[in-house]
RNA sequence: GGUUCCGUCGUCUAGUGGUUAGGACGUCUGGUUCUCAUCCAGAAAAUCGCGGGUUCGACUCCCGCCGGAAUCACCA
């Protein structure tokens, strides 16, 4: 980060500079292998990324690492796609919609690679290696009992065959040294000649590995910034001589810690049972507070700001502020997050997102309706799932529940007879009200008066007698929405189970 | 085991030599003429992993140790 500006810094005052000069402009990247859905432990290599290019008017590239024929899964590139677009974090080049560097499948770049790797071979930096596995077995064993690292390059194959499809190709390590490079997060770092190794480049099936892709991948579509899980930190000495041996300079790298699992401090992963991103979505966590929870989770810009929306995270967000320690996955925080979310949106776009949420029998309701429903539950709801249970009985008759009336805490003192005969009452004075949530309320009120009772009995009893529901919102705002009809016949209904 | 990274309230974090170690979530208490939630006020909660240095002074700098994690695949 720091170098890349410093560059920056210096081209802008160069009379050649111009702005237009693609060289010049920020291209990040997410580049998952497709194997199944995005779970919450890797969001954040796509969301870092995406933050990265659009605050310097750059460009967010999608490119799919699909050389792993065994764990590829079918449509799992769509769904990648497909929760990308949810969370919007949109990009400029992609496997759907092409660019200038396209394909962006890596098994559709196949040519590619080998060119790059034959380049290697001419200069004597690749090799040919047929070992089976079982001989390598047999070195890993005899390096552990000498109580040595194994390492390929110490029983390289005397007379390699030519390469060709079929064979795997191995990157020769030629300059064992110390490496020393310094990541946008992490800050300097160094490794030594531990770390290196002759790693496959190309293998059997004429795919490269990882390790080779990406390097030549992101050469090749001038990516600016590589940002990826930590998990790579080991591997970058190896990427480092790569760099070298191909002559291609280093990009800026950023490897974010990983996000933690509730129990343990393992990383977070699907065996742990990580839901995927959708499910959090489908659940009705909203994409702006799972962005924003997963933003800053592990980031922090100095201040105390909790609540950021992406267009503020765009102008706010640098790698240097990103945590370098694991950060733990508290799921209450992305809850009352989510809350504070929920309780932002207008009531239009509430409504919006609660379509699917709301019970089967709101369908026979008016979207006014609906809404003002929506209006009284919008500060209790935590996550859109639940409007369904918290809204029921506005739609549909609730189960008679009359447990609930004489177990209640307040009520469970008084005979049958008297609670009937205060919603006997309350039918009454309702017969005088003009069912605005205002005059319900007086008129509450004037009942508590001449029934001398608390307002944690009456309105306990009312309450129940019309959502049978362990909680709802204030008792007026509730029956003027109800109204007049089905207030009454709820209460009559009650009195007669008394 | 080798290599490498990390270590401040239960959790997410602020903090870069001198602070009553700040904020947020969660928890608890009280208020908002009823429940739940919101909102408001307040409380408890970190001997800054441990031990040495350097310094008038260290959470902040140095060294050692301990603890945790990652990686050591023809997976990414």
């Amino acid at each position: 980060m720091y170098e890349h500006n410093l560059r920056f810094f210096a081209l802008s005052f160069s009379p050649n500079f111009s702005y237009t000069n693609p060289m010049n402009q920020t291209r990040t990247r997410f580049a998952p292998s497709p194997t199944g859905y995005i779970h919450i432990g890797n969001v954040r290599s796509a969301i870092y990324p995406y933050l990265i290019a659009k605050q310097t008017g750059g460009k967010f590239i999608l490119r799919i690492e699909d050389t792993d024929r065994n764990r590829y899964v079918e449509g799992a590139t769509e769904l990648i796609e497909a929760t990308l677009k949810r969370l919007g974090l949109n990009w400029d080049e992609g496997p759907d919609i092409g660019g200038k560097y396209a394909p962006y499948f890596q098994t559709e770049r196949k040519s590619l690679y080998h060119e790059w790797a034959k380049k290697l071979i001419e200069k004597g930096l690749a090799y040919a290696d047929d070992t089976p596995p079982e001989q390598i077995e047999e070195y890993k064993k005899s390096s552990m009992a000498q109580k040595k690292p194994f390492l390929f390059r110490d029983f390289r194959p005397k007379n390699p065959p030519r390469w060709q499809e079929g064979v795997a190709l191995r990157f020769k390590q030629t300059n064992l040294q110390r490496y020393h490079w310094h990541d946008a997060v992490m800050g300097d770092l160094s490794a030594g000649e531990g770390a290196l190794d002759d790693f496959i480049l190309i293998k059997k099936d004429g795919l490269p590995t990882y390790n080779f892709g990406h390097i030549v991948d992101d050469a090749e579509m001038k990516i600016t910034h590589v940002i990826r899980g930590q998990e790579y930190i080991s591997s970058m000495p190896n990427y480092l001589s790569l760099y070298d041996a191909l002559e291609i300079n280093r990009p800026i790298f950023a490897h974010v810690p990983h996000i933690l699992g509730k129990t343990g401090n393992k990383k977070l992963s699907k065996r742990d049972g990580a839901k995927s991103v959708t499910d959090y979505l489908d659940e009705g966590i909203l994409e702006e507070a799972l962005l924003n929870f997963l933003a800053c989770l592990g980031w922090n810009d100095g201040t105390e700001k909790e609540i950021w929306t992406m267009a503020e995270l765009v102008q706010a967000f640098s790698l240097d502020k990103v945590q370098q320690s694991g950060a733990r996955f508290d799921e209450t925080k992305l809850l009352w997050l989510n809350g504070q979310w929920i309780r932002r949106l207008d009531l239009d776009d509430l409504y919006a997102r609660s379509q699917s949420f709301f019970p089967e029998s709101a369908k026979n309701h008016d979207e006014a309706y609906q809404k003002q429903v929506l209006e009284l539950l919008q500060d209790r709801l935590k996550v859109l799932k639940d409007l369904k249970t918290m809204s029921t009985y506005f739609f549909e008759e609730p189960q008679t529940d009359l447990s609930m009336i004489l177990d209640n805490k307040f009520l469970q003192k008084y005979e049958k007879s008297e609670l009937a005969n205060w919603l006997k009452q309350t039918l009454e004075i309702l017969e005088t009200t003009d069912w605005t949530s205002d005059d319900l309320q007086m008129k509450l009120n004037q009942l508590l008066e001449t029934t001398a009772k608390k307002p944690a009995e009456l309105f306990s009893l009312i309450r129940l007698a019309l959502s049978y529901a362990p909680f709802s919102p204030a008792l007026n705002d509730m029956m003027a929405l109800l109204g007049k009809k089905i207030v009454k016949s709820r209460l009559q209904t009650a009195i007669e189970s008394l």
